[in-house]
DNA sequence: AAATAATAAACCGATTCGGTTTATTGCAGA
DNA sequence: TCTGCAATAAACCGAATCGGTTTATTATTT
């Protein structure tokens, strides 16, 4: 795998990209070497070059996401957030910022999450069991309730928003921009404007 | 086509499933016969008896799930329902109805709305052209709008609740079992009930 | 110019592909 | 019970693709 580091940056980047979009794609099994080598514009003998195996290649990638996704968290989702909206706003923010960066990663990781190939299974459950870790309840515990009014639940809000967010990034799954991005996360952003809008006391608006 | 038609309908039940699964997690290309074959729980040749070939399984599944899909629409979605709610209601009842048929129908099509293979791209255009519609713009029309409160933006609620849908659907994408499926229809329903409470005018509850 | 590293392209045996053929089974009607 | 026929599984086909290696070519360094 040096041989991999002593790349180019924007080169690393371009076959990570290009890996991640095949692996996104297609079950582990179905996803070819050749077809990763021209998704990254190199020839396919260069990936064995560069990591020795599609297996290495695959769990490389895993733990570069992983890292990545796990490293931004920790590092921007700061513990002093107690205000519901603004930590789901900082959540997608992460999760989009995390896209812009790398467009098929959330569907790598999905297809990662799902993959039942006895070649990587048993392996990927090794190395994955500590990452994943609910999101959804660490999302809620911190949060300070009593700004909302009386009647409004915010499990159930959470949950809603939830949805909505994973739809948001599901709907744009193929070559996704940057623009598109912005202008579907800022039309989640007025939802959740619109949100604590209606559902916070009035004295926390 | 006959042989398969003359099949007891809980076999050609079975092997539409099977093929639409692995059509449904697999490109077009990637997508065997004998994948589709184990799926269905049937020899591979059988197949090519019944359908003749790959891609003539591939468009009758097309044509099936088009029909049923839209032939459910206009039999279920009375054009008298004029609330926001009890359409977008009705709307999820419907696709969730056919979920519970055929699992993976919903990624299948996706998947074919999003198929690039030159061997049926060109002829998938033709014969869905027609199909798809966007259901984001009829869902809106004839719908009552004065039943909402002042400062409550229906189309923004439309927007919210439609990615909803979407990250409901997308959250269980494998063997997706039927209780599975109403265990979330029914927070699904909490949460639109919670919006229409909050976001109708007192009089219209 | 020689040596060395990076890369593409050709190549390898093995596997899988879409599809066909053959062998076996189950089930009519006699 | 035998016979014929349809349904099916299993073996098979050449072609393509698989993961991976080797060779040839191009850049780079010395």
């Amino acid at each position: 795998m040096e041989k991999f580091f002593a790349l180019p940056p924007e080169k690393q980047k371009r076959i990570i990209d290009g890996a991640l979009t095949v692996f996104g794609r297609n079950v582990y099994r179905k996803a070819s070497a050749g077809d990763i080598a021209v998704a990254a514009g190199i020839s396919k003998g260069m990936i064995f070059h560069y990591f020795g195996s599609k297996k290495d290649l695959y769990f490389y990638l895993i733990e570069f996401c992983g890292k990545l996704l796990t490293g931004e968290m920790e590092k921007r989702l700061d513990k002093n957030v107690t205000d519901f909206f603004d930590k789901l706003k900082l959540t997608t923010e992460i999760q989009i910022s995390v896209m812009k960066q790398h467009p098929a990663l959330l569907s790598f990781l999905r297809n990662v999450f799902f993959e039942t190939d006895p070649e990587v299974e048993s392996e990927i459950k090794k190395t994955t069991s500590a990452g994943v870790a609910s999101t959804q309840g660490m999302m809620i515990e911190g949060v300070d309730l009593t700004k909302f009014k009386d009647g409004a639940d915010p499990a159930l809000l959470l949950k809603l928003l939830t949805w909505a967010s994973e739809g948001l990034v599901n709907t744009m799954p193929m070559g996704v921009s940057a623009e598109d991005l912005d202008v579907h996360m800022a039309d989640f952003y007025k939802c959740l404007d619109f949100m604590k809008n209606n559902f916070y006391k009035g004295e926390y608006l």
